[in-house]
RNA sequence: UGGGGCGUCGCCAAGCGGUAAGGCAUUGGACUCUGACUCCAAUAUCCCAGGUUCGAAUCCUGGCGCCCCAGCCA
C-alpha cells in the first residue's frame, strides 16, 4: 500500500481501542467484517471493511470475516463467494480466519439450553400478531405473555422439541427474559430462536429453528474472541441486550460493541433493498453496472481497490450522520489513476481534419509519452497522416474569449505533433452541420516551438484517421438526479437520472489500444480515466468505460460542453 | 408526551479547559505540448441562551434541531 495510506487519521474508536490497551482490559485487538451473505456488498460495507481490517493491521491484531448467515430465507453460496472475492479485491486478506455463524449453531443452542436452565429463557406460544401487542408501544409497557413464567424445565423440554421439529413454523419462539417495561424495545423479552423450515446453504435442512442475530452476534464475537466488534449506530440500541447476553452466559470472552456512523453518498442509493429492487425492475444491467455502488460496479466501472481504501480512510468515522460528496470519491480516484493510469488518446466525438499541405500517402509517427510525469513507464509511436480526427468540442465556428482551441483562422496545437492551423470550415449544404475541417500545419514545430516566437497557447488530443480504431465508449453519469433521492414523499426510482449512460459507438482511439486487456485502465489525454470493459470487451473491439472524468476547469467556466 | 444517539467552514473531520488541524468543494494566481497534474494564496470562534473560570468548542444548566427503536430481518 502506497504511502499515501500509511498514516490513518485517528478517530473516536482509535481512541478507545487506545486506552483499552492502556488501561489493560485487551492486551490484542482482533475484530470482525460480519456480512449476511444476502446481496453485494456497497461502498458504504467497504468503510466498513477498511476500518475493521485496518485498526487490525494497525494494532498488529488480526480481523476475521464472518458470515452472518442465521436466516436462511435470504442468504446464498453465491452471496457468499462474492463478498469473499470482494474483501479480497480490495486488498484485505481474513488468513485463517474464515467463519460462519452458521457453523456455531449447535453451540449457540447448548447456550440457548443454558438460559433456559438459569430461568432467564422461555419458549412462548404467541402467534407474531399476539407478540406485538404485548409488547406495547414506544411509551407504554409491554405486557407479559402467558408464557412468561413456564418452568425451566417445561421450557428446555419444550425447546428441544422445537429443535426437533415437533412443532410447525412460527408456532413457538424461544424468548430472552429480561423486562418487557423496559423503555428500550429491545430489552422487552426479545425472540432469540425462531422456527423455520427453510434450507439453508450450509448446513442443509439439519434445523428447524434458527437463532437471531442479537443472539447469535455477541455470542459469535465472544467465541472467536472479538475484542471490538464495530457496528452501524442502529445497533445502538441493541448494545444493552448485546451485553446482558454476554453477561447471562458463559461465553469465553468480553467483547465490546461500538457503534459508528454508516456512510451515505450522494446521488446514490445503499440500502440493499433498493440495490436489489434496481437491478430486478431492469434500471440497471445488474449487480455489476457500471453506476451501481456496488464493489462489483465500481470495479467494473474501473475504480482501483486503493482508490476505495484511500477514500475510506478519508471520510472519517465518527457518530454523526454523515453524507459524503461524491467529489470525494472522484478525487480519490484521479488521485490514484493519475499517477498509475498510461496515458492514451481517444476522440469521443470525431470531427475529420484534413492537412491540405501534408503529401497524400504520407505518414509518420510521433513519439508519445506514456506518463507525463513517470519516464519510466515508456512510451510508445503514434502515426500520423494527412487525415486526422480531432474532438468536435475542440472547434468552435465562433469561440468565446479564451477558447484556446480550433477556430477559423486560429492555431492549436497537435499533442505529440506539429502546429496547425484552420483555414476553412467544410458544412453540410443542407444541415450547416460541420463536417470538415481543412487546416495546414507548420512542418517546423515538431517538439519545438514556432520559430518566429509566436504562441499557440492550446494542445488538443486526436487520432489518425486510417491508422485509429473504431470503439464504444460508455459514459457515465450519477444514476439519480437528487442528492438524496427519495425525499419529499416522492419514491426513489422517480429521481433515477435517465442519462445515467449514454453510448457512443463512433468513437476512435489510437491503434495500441485495439488489444488491451479487458479491465485495464487508461487516461484519454484532457477526456477522463476510461477502462476496457471486464465482460464485453474484446480484441480488435474494445468497448470501454468511462471510469471519471477529468477536472475540467473550462467547464467550469459554463463554456464547455 | 418513552428510550438511545448526534449537532465544529458548503460536505466530511481533528480537538478532551489554554486561546479552532486536515481533506473535499469553492475562489484568486503560478506553471503547463493534457484548460490534467503540481504549486502558492484565501475562506469558521464551534446549534442557541445562561452560568462556572484569569481563560470554554471543550465543564454545568436550560432550550432548539436532526437521526434511530414497537421484524418470529440484519
Amino acid at each position: 500500500m502506497s504511502n499515501s495510506e500509511a498514516k490513518a487519521p485517528t478517530n473516536f474508536i482509535r481512541n478507545i481501542i487506545d486506552e483499552d490497551l492502556a488501561s489493560g482490559r485487551h492486551d490484542k485487538v482482533i475484530t470482525r467484517f460480519p456480512p449476511e451473505p444476502n446481496g453485494y456488498l456497497h461502498i458504504g460495507h467497504a468503510k466498513s471493511i477498511c476500518l475493521n481490517f485496518g485498526l487490525a493491521r494497525d494494532f498488529k491484531g488480526r480481523c476475521h470475516l464472518r458470515m452472518d448467515d442465521t436466516n436462511p430465507e435470504k442468504e446464498s453460496v453465491e452471496y457468499a463467494e462474492a463478498i469473499k472475492d470482494l474483501v479480497h479485491w480490495l486488498g484485505y486478506d481474513w488468513g485463517e480466519h474464515l467463519y460462519y455463524a452458521s457453523d456455531y449453531y449447535e453451540r449457540l443452542f447448548r447456550w440457548a439450553e443454558e438460559l433456559v436452565e438459569k430461568g432467564l429463557a422461555y419458549v412462548d406460544d404467541l402467534t407474531p400478531e399476539q407478540m406485538r401487542e404485548f409488547r406495547g408501544t414506544l411509551t407504554e409497557a409491554g405486557r407479559p405473555s402467558p408464557c412468561r413464567e413456564r418452568s425451566a424445565a417445561e421450557n428446555l423440554d419444550l425447546l428441544r422439541r422445537m429443535r426437533a421439529g415437533d412443532f410447525p413454523d412460527g408456532a413457538r419462539t424461544l424468548r430472552a427474559k429480561i423486562d418487557m417495561a423496559s423503555p428500550n424495545m429491545n430489552l422487552r423479552d426479545p425472540v432469540i430462536y425462531r422456527i423455520q423450515r427453510h434450507h439453508h446453504y450450509r448446513t442443509g435442512d439439519a434445523w428447524c429453528i434458527y437463532p437471531m442475530y442479537d443472539f447469535a452476534h455477541p455470542l459469535s464475537d465472544a467465541l472467536e474472541g472479538i475484542t471490538h466488534s464495530l457496528c452501524t449506530l442502529e445497533f445502538e440500541d441493541h448494545r444493552p441486550l448485546y451485553d446482558w447476553f454476554i453477561d447471562n452466559i458463559s461465553v469465553p470472552g468480553r467483547p465490546r460493541q461500538i457503534e459508528f456512523a454508516r456512510l451515505s453518498l450522494g446521488f446514490t442509493v445503499m440500502s440493499k433493498r433498493k440495490l436489489l429492487e434496481l437491478v430486478r425492475e431492469g434500471h440497471v444491467s445488474g449487480w455489476d453496472d457500471p453506476r451501481m455502488p456496488t464493489l462489483v460496479g465500481l470495479r467494473r466501472r474501473g475504480f482501483t481497490p486503493a482508490a476505495i481504501r484511500t477514500f475510506c480512510e478519508r471520510i472519517g468515522v465518527g457518530k454523526s450522520d454523515a453524507w459524503i460528496d461524491m467529489s470525494v470519491l472522484e478525487d480519490c480516484l484521479r488521485e490514484d489513476l493519475n499517477e498509475s493510469a498510461p496515458r492514451a488518446m481517444g476522440v469521443l466525438s470525431p470531427l475529420r481534419v484534413v492537412i491540405t499541405n501534408f503529401p497524400e500517402g504520407q505518414s509518420e509517427e510521433f513519439e508519445a509519452a506514456n506518463h507525463p510525469q513517470k519516464p519510466e513507464m515508456g512510451s510508445r509511436r503514434i502515426p500520423f497522416s494527412r487525415e486526422i480526427y480531432v474532438e468536435r468540442d475542440d472547434f468552435m465556428e465562433d469561440p468565446p474569449k479564451k477558447f484556446f482551441r480550433l477556430a477559423p483562422g486560429r492555431e492549436v496545437r497537435l499533442r505529440y505533433g506539429y502546429i496547425i492551423r484552420c483555414d476553412e470550415v467544410v458544412k453540410d449544404p443542407e444541415s450547416g452541420e460541420v463536417t470538415e475541417l481543412r487546416c495546414s500545419y507548420d512542418p517546423d514545430t515538431l517538439g519545438a516551438n514556432p520559430k518566429d516566437g509566436r504562441k499557440v497557447k492550446g494542445t488538443i488530443h486526436w487520432v489518425c484517421a486510417a491508422r485509429s480504431l473504431a470503439c464504444e465508449v460508455r459514459q457515465y453519469d450519477r444514476l439519480f438526479s437528487v442528492p438524496n433521492p427519495g425525499t419529499g414523499g416522492a419514491d426513489y426510482r422517480a429521481h433515477l437520472n435517465p442519462d445515467s449512460l449514454s453510448i457512443l459507438t463512433g468513437c476512435r482511439v489510437e491503434p495500441a489500444l485495439g488489444e488491451v486487456a479487458p479491465g485495464s485502465r487508461f487516461q484519454f489525454e484532457r477526456l477522463g480515466y476510461f477502462c476496457a470493459d471486464s465482460k464485453d470487451s474484446a480484441a480488435g473491439r474494445p468497448v470501454f468505460n468511462r471510469t471519471v472524468t477529468l477536472r475540467d476547469s473550462w467547464a467550469k467556466l459554463g463554456q464547455g460542453r
